[in-house]
DNA sequence: CTGCGAATGTTATAATGTTACAAATTTTGC
DNA sequence: GCAAAATTTGTAACATTATAACATTCGCAG
């Protein structure tokens, strides 16, 4: 598998979404799940760009694709998809984004840029280690982290226009 | 200035209390800010437990005591006392919670038991320095960190009564 | 083809948060 | 002290995000 292209440079984004629903329909095999064309939809539709969506414009999208649907539809793709590792919720901004370490065990951690929206998830070894010790520290039990970073992307330290 | 008391242990919470308004009254007295009436009753409510508090439940509680409130009354008291970092707001359970290191530069971490819904804020530098690495290494400029870890708290691995 | 569970449609509503403007209060400059 | 300015609060309406409850349809095993 190759590297994955950062968000917030220019790269073709047609692969990152190819390669995105490859590995859904390869997980959703694997695990006997049914990835349903609304579910792949809404994988499409989140991957449509880095920047997470909300889940009222997933609804939009696909309302104006003519596909009948209301909130509860988009909310149970998008559980469903979480519940697969194929999306997360980004807390801090309730909204989505697709995983881009689907299959792989991981905690996510997300750098948002706040001028261009772009969302890049990383996994770091010694941060969720750093986390683990320092709540095992406190006798704490973790089950889930969020972790969500704001700032300037590389991008937009520079630039004046903002995509 | 003694060390905090753990939420999840009994302890004497009126001395949370009273520390936490008596460091909002300094603070505020130095940065020539107004902690009116109500905002430090808000303030007062959020830290009534350890358990991060819905903007509607303080709404309520102000209501219950007769007071003529409307969200943007608890909003607009929340924001303030985010800006002078006497509060926190919990981004993964849309609630707010009392600051434990006002007045200090810090990265709160939260350890936030889905038992008995308490939460503890730490610092830990180990922590900061990875995920500050982390995004340096993408060359990405950290503003804000949102760091909140879900699981079981010590009292609620042992027990079967959740408080 | 029929019965069963999973998935979706449909309607309504709950929970969270914001906008906009008016009134009251506090501060400030004189 | 007093008027103007700035800050804070009141008030009503509304926007956004998410869920509940129940009916219907779909996919498939027997």
């Amino acid at each position: 598998m190759s590297a994955r292209a950062l968000p917030y440079r220019p790269h073709n984004h047609d692969a990152c979404v190819n390669q995105a629903l490859a590995e859904a329909k390869a997980i959703c095999q694997q695990q006997n799940a049914r990835l349903t064309p609304t579910r792949e939809r809404v994988l499409e539709l989140v991957w449509q760009s880095h920047k997470p969506l909300g889940a009222y414009d997933v609804l939009a999208k696909l309302t104006s694709e003519g596909h009948n649907a209301a909130p509860p539809t988009v909310y149970r793709a998008l559980d469903f998809l979480q519940q697969y590792g194929l999306v997360h919720r980004i807390a801090s901004l309730n909204a989505f984004t697709g995983c881009t370490h689907a299959g792989k065990h991981h905690t996510g951690m997300f750098l948002i840029c706040r001028a261009c929206g772009n969302a890049l998830e990383l996994t770091d070894t010694s941060v969720s280690t750093a986390i683990y010790n320092a709540a095992g520290a406190e006798a704490f039990c973790t089950e889930t982290v969020t972790l969500e970073v704001t700032g300037l992307c590389p991008s937009c330290q520079t630039e004046q226009h903002h995509e």
